[in-house]
DNA sequence: TTCGTAGTTTATAATGATTCTAAATAGGTG
DNA sequence: CACCTATTTAGAATCATTATAAACTACGAA
């Protein structure tokens, strides 16, 4: 498995559940949005043994923490997460409640001009609202 | 009171908890940002009567509604709102979880170059998160 | 290979922000 | 005032997420 060594190399051991998570995330040609619960149904879908929505939650969390997911900032009930964590943006489509991915090269320079005494930048992430 | 009028002119009835909700919100020289919870917090400590957690929401989902709070975009347990309802972009101090103003003006100008076919866009926000 | 231990999974409970409900109250109009 | 509807309210319900603690597993050491 191409897997057991991405998770050994992040501290993480490479039990079955994580092997399949990674395959549902990863071993995909596109890179997509989702909730825990859209992830939660797609993984029953294609994994036959299930895996407790518990250790969802965890490895979720744990790969996020790795930088192998990102969690996109939006307002919604449920939290969106990314498995494209290259630098980019999003537009979010307001009636559909769907995201879309808006690629660096999509979006002009950002600029910021403002600094605060201490602190580094550490993401700069543009969210563009779309209505009909 | 220089409320009821804004009150009126959006169809919503100039109550006495509205009334007293738009003095803590506006009543003020500087825009703030604010949860659920600590517009709760602040409304008990500037008014004499309670008033009921449920009519806080409402209030402040009319309000928003009426375009005189804005939600602000990011990931938290709890829904941050903003009285600045100007176009406007935002620091997020991820130590301090506080979030700071970044004036339009403090950005440069932000050119979205992908079109989504049949959408407008609504608003373009920048949320840029901060480490020590 | 077997052991020991820490890491992981799991079912289930707990938490907590938000929304819902339905009864009481209050604003506005004639 | 009299009526109607909007609003307020306490409390219950919802539901995403986190905590708990017992069972299981990966894996290095003996
Ligand atoms: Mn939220
Ligand atoms: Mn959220
Ligand atoms: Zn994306
Ligand atoms: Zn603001």
């Amino acid at each position: 498995m191409k897997y057991i060594e991405k998770l050994r190399n992040s501290g993480l051991r490479p039990t079955k559940q994580r092997l399949q998570i990674c395959e549902v995330l990863f071993n995909t040609e596109k890179t997509f949005h989702f909730t825990i619960n859209e992830l939660n149904q797609k993984i029953k879908r294609q994994i036959n043994n299930k895996i407790s929505l518990a250790t969802i939650y965890n490895t979720v969390h744990a790969f996020e923490k790795k930088g192998y997911l990102k969690q996109i900032p939006i307002n919604s009930n449920q939290t969106y997460f990314d498995t494209n964590v290259s630098h980019h943006h999003h537009f979010y489509d307001l009636k559909d409640e769907k995201l879309i991915d808006l690629e660096n090269s999509d979006v002009g320079p950002i600029n910021i001009l403002k600094k605060i005494n201490g602190k580094k930048i550490k993401s700069v992430e543009v969210l563009v609202k779309l209505e009909d």
